[in-house]
DNA sequence: ACCTGAACACCGTTCAAGT
DNA sequence: ACCTGAACACCGTTCAAGT
């Protein structure tokens, strides 16, 4: 009874929780400390994620979190389990409407979280969520009429491949594109002419190119949506 | 002039270089420090590189390095130029089996280098050789009729993609794959009944796997190679 | 049995002090 | 001017010792 244990030696009867004027420190579990990782990683970003920081958020010492997790990485692989639960295909619709809408959700769900994305990349996720996800795109594939073997590569090609646009949009949105700017500002027109008269273009874009980026996998993997485009 | 230094002192005028048994200390270089991160970097993975390993390896103090470059994040940048300089176009040939070679030929600079596909997951290359490379992919699309915005964010979009195939190619080879193989193992055939049916798939396919995945992105960018196919 | 303090073997980066 | 020793503020992980 970690209660009882506070209290010991105590002389009042009040409970502890108002005498120290705080909420008396809840036991660790491996959901807790997955969340407060979360949280964490909300606040900080990847940079400032670490055993040792969250160990302190929940009022312990780093060796503590061993009894729970065996490493950082299942601790990244559990966080990213953890947020991909928002991950949801719509009820109705065209198959290849709701495969885009689980695509683009998951990459939300990776880009709304600073972090995350990054997180994601350097993790093999195969939790329960992450397995959830990967029945639902294998039904949405095999019921738009992917062959097997496509189907199977797909997935692992769709996911990774929507990680790794919301990593780099991540990138983009942090401040992290100076150097890229730098070089794009000062390029030789002579050396990289079509660098030159494509800058612009390279760095527009927002949600835009998100979407465009996703009907260009879809496209590859499964052909364009209506009758055939011009090659 | 360093070697006079070292020599200050000394009775016999026999070379320094005899009498230590090995080479003088040669002086610092950026090039010299790019070189031994590569080389690190080959012999002992991502993480096994660090400036501090670097520094060590170059008979030198962490502080030292400092000197040529401003943080880690700049020799990586510079490392992953360095190995781009391999990525070369063929001279003729049909402009779609030129992309492919060059798309191809990237992904192949990154898998062999160990640790250097994650590397570069992590890194915003603007060198020279990922600038000629850009020149290169810039060209290639637009000799094949494709728009100047489709241009400008695929080139962004396939190096992105051949990268993340990169790292999640060297992932598989790595021992890392385990707890995916375990979670398969063990896989209720009822609660997960495609993944379960496609179980071995998933693990399947090597360089083929590869050649496929390219292809499924240039089909989105570009279009199929012949005809049409069928939706 | 469950938890953790303290230590181990590392990091990237800075800066005052060296030659 | 160019270089660097030593320090600063961190890491992940382990294990003997605590209750």
């Amino acid at each position: 009874m970690v209660f009882v244990w506070y209290c010991g030696g105590m002389e009042q009867n009040r409970p502890v929780i108002s005498r120290r004027n705080r909420p008396a420190k809840p036991p660790l579990t491996r959901e807790g400390i997955v969340a407060k990782g979360l949280e964490i990683l909300a606040a900080e970003g990847l940079s400032g994620l670490s055993l040792r920081r969250v160990a302190t958020a929940l009022d312990t010492g780093p060796a503590s979190l061993y009894v729970y997790l065996p490493n950082l990485g299942a601790l990244h692989a559990e966080m990213l389990d953890a947020a991909l639960s928002a991950v949801t295909a719509p009820a109705v619709g065209p198959w290849r409407e709701r495969l885009k809408a689980v695509l683009w959700r998951y990459m939300m769900v990776l880009i709304e979280r600073p972090g995350l994305a990054p997180l994601a990349l350097g993790t093999l996720a195969s939790g329960p969520n992450s397995l959830r996800i990967w029945e639902m795109l294998l039904g949405l594939l095999q019921e738009g009429g992917v062959d097997a073997k496509s189907a199977a590569w797909g997935v692992d090609l769709l996911i990774l491949y929507v990680t790794a646009i919301a990593a780099e949009q991540s990138l983009r949105s942090g401040g992290d594109l100076g150097p890229v700017e730098a070089a794009l500002a000062q390029l030789s027109p002579t050396v990289y002419p079509l660098i030159f008269a494509a800058r612009a273009l390279l760095l527009s874009g927002g949600e835009e190119r998100g979407h465009w980026a996703l009907n260009v996998i879809i496209d590859g993997l499964v052909g364009p949506p209506d009758p055939g485009r011009t090659a």
